[in-house]
DNA sequence: TAACTTTTTGATATATTATAACAAAATGAT
DNA sequence: ATCATTTTGTTATAATATATCAAAAAGTTA
């Protein structure tokens, strides 16, 4: 249907338009059949934070929001992204203070990013079982429970290098 | 000498008398190897940070160091920490928005931590092989050159499981 | 549909984390 | 002693995030 897409934000084969609609199609359908509301505004903050694979802060949708919505406010935008955040439709950048959507949030999972320094371009991995191993073992030999885990890889794409 | 040091802030066997002390003498013997100045702000907020294995919050140090400094500011507390970090005397914990010390100063190395949501206590991995290993190989699979990383894994440690 | 409950949004205020900028003091180098 | 560099003092402000309570909207049940 659209090989494009599972090229990767990183990749020249990537079409983005694609990219963002497929994504969306995906959060609509998982809304629906979870019967989770996705109003109007998340809809939209969604929507924003497709717009790039960039990761974009809270304020700089904010400021996206307020050009079609006066009276939004910080609030507006932090309970679209909780609301987000709790349903895998996106993911938090920890060492950016930014936003990212999630093209697969069927079901929860542990996700790991790698973040390019000059496009500002993250890529969410997909088949990420070599690095959870490693963390399950290492957890392991400290008799430590894995419940949730931030890994951030900061480079250059193999686009900018 | 210490081998209660190297049991890990969440063994029964830790001694954090003893970790405490070592760390600051480590840092001490870096900065005078280097020629670093390790000046009186910047050595007590080392001492502040390595008080527990709990991260501490740039803002729970100030409220220290006025203690016993009744002008310090922000800045006085956000350089000492750029200072710490640059010569890898502490780590931040990207998820935390806090700081920890590291016990082994001496050369620069990507750092991972596990974070007790239970105790709040940290410990970085000494051995981070496997995970660095598991890192580079996806990294190598989509031409990703690997500049950084934040490796935080939330969960509960032996100790309080 | 009316009454009721729950969820979402509006609005204001404020908390928390972090940096910019410039002057003064301390330190290091010649 | 002089000069250059680094560190600290001080004030102001930027950037990120949450608490609170009221109003509106949506969902539920009778």
């Amino acid at each position: 249907m659209h090989p494009q897409q599972s090229a990767g934000p990183f990749s020249p084969g990537h079409n983005h338009k694609v990219c963002i609609h497929d994504a969306l199609a995906a959060a609509e359908a998982l809304c629906r059949s979870r019967s989770l509301r996705l109003t109007k505004i998340r809809k939209r903050v969604l929507e924003l934070i497709w717009a790039g694979h960039e990761p974009a802060t809270a304020y700089q949708l904010l400021k996206k929001l307020r050009a079609e919505k006066e009276n939004a406010e910080p609030p507006t935008v932090y309970r679209a992204l909780e609301f987000l955040l709790e349903n895998n439709l996106i993911h938090r950048i920890e060492s950016l203070n930014a936003f990212i959507g999630c093209d697969h949030p069927e079901r929860d999972h542990a996700s790991q990013f790698m973040i390019c320094s000059n496009c500002n371009q993250v890529a969410e991995l997909v088949d990420p079982l070599t690095i959870n191993n490693a963390v399950s073992k290492e957890a392991n030999k400290i008799g430590f429970k894995v419940l949730d885990q931030t890994i951030e890889i900061m480079g250059v794409c193999a686009a900018c290098r």
